[in-house]
Formats: C-alpha cells, sequence, structure tokens
DNA sequence: GCATGCACTCGCCGCCGCCGCGCGCTTGAC
DNA sequence: GTCAAGCGCGCGGCGGCGGCGAGTGCATGC
C-alpha cells in the first residue's frame, strides 16, 4: 500500500484533496483538467484516476460521480505532498499576544489556549492539562477547616495553585497545620511531587527521636495532601463549531462524539499516545482508533515546559479539513504556549 | 389571556400536555377520549379544543393534525395544573450524596452539581459560581514571581481558594510580602471584599505615621489583588443531550444555541433575574426573551450560602420537557447544593 | 349538552420520469 | 506508447403525482 506515485498521478491527488477540501463535493476530471496547469484532457485524467482509485487512494461515492480521497489518500498527500501555508503574521501576533497576556495558572492558560485555537481552527479544540506528577512543589499551605478536614493549598510550577480538602485522623490547630507547612516549605521546596513523596516517607521512618516529632506528623499530614491523584484532564473549546460542518450532520453520530469529549477517559488515552511524538501529529478517521472520530481527524502537537514534555494540544474537525492551515497553526500554538507558559513564571 | 379556564377544559389541557408531553406528537381528540377517564366522545373533545384553540392555549401544526399546547398553555399548565412527581427516593440520596461526598471549592462543586443535575435531568445542566462580590475572606497570601509580577492567593467563604497574578509598581521582596499579608490576615479575616476593598482605602489614608508605614504598603499591594473582578460565571454540562431531541435537531439553530452557552454573557443576564426569585423559575420557549432559547424551558432555582442567596442553577431542555420531574428536581437539587456548600465549610 | 356520521383537508410516502454529471471504453492521431 | 476525442451509460437528485391515514369541522339527531 506504502506505493510510490509517478509524479503525475500525485499531482492530480494534490489538487483532487485541495480541492475536495475547499468544496467538499466529488471532485471530475473536467474540473481536474481545467483546475491543473498542466494541459491535460479531462479523459487523460480518468485514466489516471481510475489507477489511483484502484490503489485505494480515492473513490467514487457511486458510478459516476467525482472522486473523493479516501483515509489513504489523505494519508499519502500528507506526508508527500502538502505544501503547509505559513500563518498570517497577523494570526501569529494574536497567538503570541493571547498567551503572553495572562501569566495565571495553567489550567487557566489552557482554557485561554484551546478558545484560541478552536476560533482560530473554526473546529474543536483540546488542551490537556500537565499531569500534576510533573509538577514541582513552590510553596504548601494548610487551613483547617471544621474538625478533621483540611485545606491544603499547594503552589506547584511557576504559578500554579492546586488546591484539595483533605481528611485527617486526628483534628489539628492552625498553628500545629502552620508549623507543619513551614517545615516541608523550607525542607522540600523544589522538589517534583513523586519524589516528594518518597522523601516524605523515608524521613518519617527515619526521624524517629523526639525533636522531629513534628516532622514526623508533619510528613503525615502532607502524604494526605499530596496524595497520588495522576488524573490527566484536558479542556475542549469550540466544539459547537463542529455543528457547522455538513459532514457532521447526523445528529446520533455527533451526539456520540461529544459524548465521548465529555466522558474524556478514552480521549485520553488517545492524546497520551501523542505525547511521544516529536511533532505534529495526525490521526485521519479511523486512525485513531475511535468510532466516534469516524469521520473526524485530530491534529496534535505535544507542548514543553523547560524543554519537558508537558502536555498536548490540538484540534478535532471533520476528515475533510484544511489541514496545510491546520497543521501550523498546531504547531506554531504548541511552541507560543510553551514560551507563553516560560513567561508566566 | 389569564382567561380561567372551566374545570373540563383544564382536565382536558392538561391531559393534553402531559400526554405532548410524552409522545411529542400532536394530540387528537380520540387520544384523549380514550385516556381520559371522563367518558366524553372524541366531538365534543373537538369542541372544547376549538375553544383552547380560541383562546390560544393550544394549536395544529397544519389542518388536521392533533393539537400541540402552545406557549401560553404551558404556561397555564405549569401555573395552575401541574401535579409535580416527587423525586424517588433513589435520585434523592443520591444527589445528596455526590454533593456532600465532595468537600472542595466552590468551583468543583458547581462541576459535579451541573454533571449530576444533567444526567438526572437528562437535558443540559447550568450552575452559576458565586459572585466574588459576596465572597468573606479567610486568608490571603502573597508569592513573588517574576520582578514585578505577584502571585495573590485567597482564601475566602469556607474552604474556596481563588488566585491571580498581579502586576505592581515596584518589585517586592518575599518577606516583604509576608508581612503585608499577616497585616491583612490579622487585621481583616472574616470581612467580605466590598467592604475589605472599602477599609483598605481608608486606613491606607488614615495610616500617615510612620509605624504604620507597612499598613500602607500592605493595603497598596492588596488593591490589586482584590481588584474588582466580579464577573460571574457559569457551568454547563450535558450539552450533548440535547442532541437526543428531534424537535432541536435544526443544526444551524442548535448552533446558535451552544454558541450563545459558549459565550455566556447574555446567559448570565438571564440567570441573574433568578437570582431574585425565591424559588424555582421556568422560562418557556420566548418568554426568556432570547430568541437562541426559542423551542427551548429554562427551569432555574437559586441557592443559598447561610441563608443568603449565592448562585442560580438550572436546566435547559427543549420546551416539551417532563416539567412534573423536572421542577421537583431542580429545586431538591438547589436545596442539596446549600447543605453541600454548608458541610463542606 | 353531547354523540354520530360524513366530507374535507393536509402531511407523508412511495412511484416515476426527467435531467445532467462524470465515468469507462473505444477509436484514432501523433 | 501516450494522449485526446467521442459516445453510451449508470446513477443520484428533483419535482410532480396519487393513494393513504389521521383528525378536523360541521350538520344533524337524541
Amino acid at each position: 500500500m506504502a506505493e510510490r506515485l509517478d509524479s503525475r498521478a500525485a499531482d492530480l491527488l494534490k489538487l483532487l484533496v485541495e480541492r475536495y477540501v475547499q468544496d467538499g463535493q466529488p471532485v471530475g476530471s473536467r474540473t481536474l483538467a481545467r483546475a491543473g496547469h498542466m494541459n491535460l484532457s479531462p479523459a487523460t485524467i480518468r485514466n489516471v484516476m481510475a489507477d489511483l482509485d484502484e490503489a485505494g487512494f480515492v473513490r467514487s461515492p457511486h458510478t459516476s460521480a467525482g472522486r473523493v480521497p479516501t483515509q489513504l489518500g489523505y494519508r499519502y498527500f500528507i506526508d508527500s505532498l502538502l505544501t503547509p501555508e505559513p500563518l498570517s503574521e497577523r494570526d501569529v501576533q494574536r497567538i503570541a499576544r493571547e498567551l503572553l497576556r495572562h501569566g495565571g495558572p495553567t489550567c487557566d492558560l489552557a482554557e485561554i489556549t484551546s478558545a484560541l485555537l478552536s476560533q482560530l481552527s473554526g473546529m474543536a479544540a483540546v488542551v490537556t492539562v500537565p499531569k500534576r506528577n510533573r509538577a514541582t512543589l513552590r510553596r504548601i499551605e494548610f487551613l483547617p477547616l471544621s474538625e478533621r478536614r483540611v485545606l491544603a493549598i499547594l503552589v506547584v510550577n511557576h504559578a500554579e495553585v492546586q488546591n484539595r480538602v483533605i481528611s485527617t485522623a486526628r483534628e489539628y490547630s492552625a498553628a500545629e497545620l502552620e508549623r507543619y507547612a513551614n517545615a516541608i516549605n523550607e525542607h522540600f521546596a523544589g522538589l517534583d511531587l513523586p519524589t516528594l513523596r518518597n522523601r516524605l516517607r523515608a524521613d518519617a521512618l527515619a526521624a524517629q527521636s523526639h525533636v522531629h516529632q513534628h516532622l514526623r506528623e508533619a510528613a503525615k499530614v502532607a502524604a494526605w495532601a499530596l496524595g497520588d491523584d495522576s488524573e490527566e484532564d484536558y479542556v475542549l473549546a469550540g466544539g459547537s463549531n463542529l455543528l457547522a460542518y455538513q459532514e457532521l450532520t447526523d445528529v446520533k453520530r455527533l451526539r456520540e462524539l461529544f459524548e465521548a469529549l465529555d466522558r474524556k477517559r478514552e480521549m485520553l488515552a488517545l492524546f497520551e499516545q501523542c505525547l511521544q511524538a516529536s511533532g505534529v501529529q495526525i490521526f485521519i478517521g479511523e486512525e485513531s482508533g475511535y468510532q466516534v472520530l469516524d469521520e473526524c481527524s485530530v491534529v496534535t502537537a505535544p507542548y514543553f515546559i523547560d524543554g519537558q514534555v508537558a502536555g498536548v494540544l490540538g484540534v478535532i474537525g471533520p476528515t475533510r479539513m484544511a489541514y496545510h492551515r491546520i497543521i501550523p497553526l498546531v504547531a506554531e500554538t504548541a511552541l507560543a504556549l510553551a514560551t507563553g507558559l516560560k513567561a508566566g513564571s
């Protein structure tokens, strides 16, 4: 199937995909003959199309309709034929501006990014928020609530605040909690959460002497606060954009898609695959392995903090999307987000 | 128009609405004759229907189709005829359980509530998150970021954490910021934000003497941190549920609806009206005043914290919804949310 | 006041024939 | 061998037609 196309067939396939992406209607030989500057007659083009059809790159929806790219056709187009269209200066600047303006917590930034991405792409956009496991502690704070409940506030990474209510085994006073927080801040600030957890466990065992009593207690409280919740999450924006595409008109399927996006679990598995990729990755239709994404493509790119992969962003749209615009858009946004995160520190 | 219906007409209207809500198809005189236990012939019922038609409570989509309730019909039904169906014990317990399990911050609780509400109703659900203006400060904390940027962490109400990055006029050291935070925590904890803002302003003017210098500085920083951002917000869940109703099949209109829900601004204006209401409030179709909600109804109820109205929750669905189930559901959830918020303290 | 019977009006659905597009095939030129 | 021209054909889309069933309005009778 990884068949190599001769240059004329490739040119025509490229033309066909571009045309189909633009109009959304099966492309006939006449149209290609006129659109291409290669001075071929429709008849000749029909011959080429027959070859492409046989090879699985295009198909006609029915006898005597034009041709439409198949999944394989899109794949070949993207891998070998696509000429990306650089983002307009306006868009580049807009991305930079929006992402730099807010130095806020990562969660907000993810929302802003996905909103921006969905606007610029005209499709649905997704930004995963980084796993907590990859975060480094900057500061911790405890506040007593009612009896055996304590509010823990964590500042991680640069300016990201997380908080959670923990249930403790016994009651702690405000002063006591403050002491523990201070102890942790003093000893452990700058560590990333997993190693922090390990260190706390180790220290709690070692610190048997009486003077270190409070360190042991601190470790106990912190253990609750830092408890492993490595569940990743993502932010979706512009889902309503998908309603505008006539190829996604089947309300039933659309509903399934939205529900899958709401459930998040399965989708996260897909995005996690993209963490490995070094750059833009594209799933065309069923390539993603998810039924609900049948007629959709997903274009993703990982983004980085301090050279470390932090999360994934991407857009979801109909298979017939303007890849030549979308791919640079996603790539650029991933880049800008990384610098936005850095600037927010 | 506030015409009083005689008891037979009322009974028939009630029957018709119930039937139509159930099946979604125009209800004919035969159906009503068989469904009602009043032993009337279809012809008699036709006469009554003609009256109801004339009075504007029902209409036929076309000659020789059954009748369908109008907006006015729904209104009369809800105001005077409806027999609410108490929630099942299971549902009541489920609501209580889900809302009490999480003692987390309000923002999370709003998400949980809306998810729950959308699940139980099978429609879209909305929960506004309380205005910051109504919050009382529990604790404040400052962390220096890069040069003239400071991360402010506010704990308000019971266990709710807010944070924002502020840009300051000059650079502050960590120690300095800590002093200010302490000063504020000491003097002003327990105040609600608006009065806190006023007090800070007054004190800053009064404290001219040198000893109070740091209080003045503290006020300055805090002013940035507490800056008025009274923009209310809400959480939407279960939007995809709306795709399941055949009366909301027009993709174009659906898109407009989703976009309006995304924009939030207009919708918030609607919800703010509901803050005044003492209990469940219902907007049928155009009653809301919003084009996009043409074929939808909105059922809302305010919820309270410590006896003070805090926000609004509600569901959005097709005009043809099972009001007798939805109204108690919304009422109950509002109640449960209030106690959930209290328990989370 | 209510029931019976009848004519009438629509919307829904399947049927049919027309139209036009775009293909495959054949043939012929270079 | 490569390509263009011409021809017949197959098929989806569209609009008009007619039968059907549901449910109404009206006249009439108890």
